[in-house]
DNA sequence: GCTTAAGCGGAACCATGCTCCGTATTATAT
DNA sequence: ATATAATACGGAGCATGGTTCCGCTTAAGC
């Protein structure tokens, strides 16, 4: 009943993320080549199936969309939860990285922008996790946490630049964006295709430095 | 795949409210005496087990502390869903009457204290209900209408009848009040005992006429 | 190459939603 | 009161999905 989780995804992650250069203090085994593999294609694959069948989706979809047996999963995830929450961070990290891609590929507010399509996009595909989240399981503690320790420096970047570029607003609050935008993809079910992205694009222009009054109350 | 369920509840409503007087038009059938014994029994049972173990609990288990066979449980709910939409209405009834009852054996403010109390201890035993509420399942679309149009009357009787004999504030708004404590005991999970009882408490003090400056921007 | 421990796969186990059908009970016509 | 049909009952059984177990395979270090 002890949690392997979190010692998994840190090792996943030092791999995952190609910095193979760290020897990791020689203190726990390296893990071995096809188990890594495994792991790549299980994160990849979990990935895809939440996203097109929500959280629910079962572990068999999943292994066999990786080409593994069910005992590799909970050999490396030990509760479907574990899979779950280490798809989500990978995605979070993704997501944050994207931030200064796009800021070294675009002019300040067209990478603004696009980061903020791209974090919709991310939210979007969260079907059933906001259900999840609140279930008590301990896999999903430290998640919320993490969510905000990685996006809220990504996104604040993005905006200082733009700030200083002065081609938007500087009485935004960052964080009241990032959960405005989430709560728009969030409610975006069954509403006209396309929703989300109009509504997130239409709250992005009103970032612009133009003729808009400033907002009551915002700091940042 | 046909939805039975709303034929069931509204002729269990009608007979389970003892109100037999009714012949009913003669449109459909008179549910068996040991039909209507069994639908009371899962009710209450299903009541129960749903306040101790939230609604994810098994329906067998729900069979069992009912004394039936679970083919009988699908008999009258035939999905899972039913049952916890049926349990969840039958529970708003007895809240909603819960009011008249309080208000004539209470004075004025200690009736609407009461129940409002009655009103969280029901909010609370919600386990897991919102996260099926947002599931998508078709059985509990008229759930948060029918919870509106009961509960927002009852409500209304109380605070008028409080207002009308001058021992609370005058502007307040019954729905705002409504949904404050839903929230205030919905998040109350995880904080200490009593936790959600003393800050329902706090609140409804908070009504009473006295000191405080009126509320910015409030209706009635 | 040899050894060894990590890793692999998937059969099997258990829990749970739901269905089916033979049997029992109730209501009603006679 | 009895017969008969309609209704209801119960629980075995099916399908699905999470999780465990264990014999076989294979990468990694010598």
């Amino acid at each position: 009943m002890f949690r392997l989780a979190s010692e998994i995804v840190v090792s996943d992650k030092s791999q995952i993320q190609g910095d193979s250069s760290e020897p990791q203090g020689g203190a726990d085994r390296r893990v071995r080549a096809d188990a890594q593999r495994n792991i790549d294609a299980l994160l990849q694959s979990a990935a895809a199936v939440f996203a097109a069948s929500g959280v629910d989706a079962p572990v068999r979809e999943i292994a066999e969309k990786a080409g593994v047996g069910v005992g590799t999963v909970y050999r490396h995830f030990p509760q479907r939860s574990d899979l779950i929450a280490a798809v989500f961070r990978h995605e979070i990290d993704a997501c944050a990285d994207a931030a200064s891609t796009l800021s070294n590929a675009h002019e300040p507010f067209e990478a603004l922008a696009k980061w903020v399509q791209r974090y919709a996009a991310f939210v979007a595909t969260k079907r059933g996790l906001a259900a999840a989240l609140h279930s008590g399981d301990q896999a999903y503690d430290a998640l919320p946490a993490y969510f905000k320790e990685r996006l809220r420096p990504a996104f604040r970047t993005l905006v200082r630049r733009a700030s200083a570029a002065g081609v938007i607003r500087t009485d935004v609050n960052a964080d009241e964006i990032l959960s405005a935008i989430a709560s728009l993809c969030m409610s975006a079910k069954e509403k006209r295709p396309g929703h989300a992205e109009r509504m997130v694009a239409l709250l992005v222009d009103g970032l612009r430095r133009g003729a808009h009054p400033p907002i009551a109350g915002a700091r940042e």
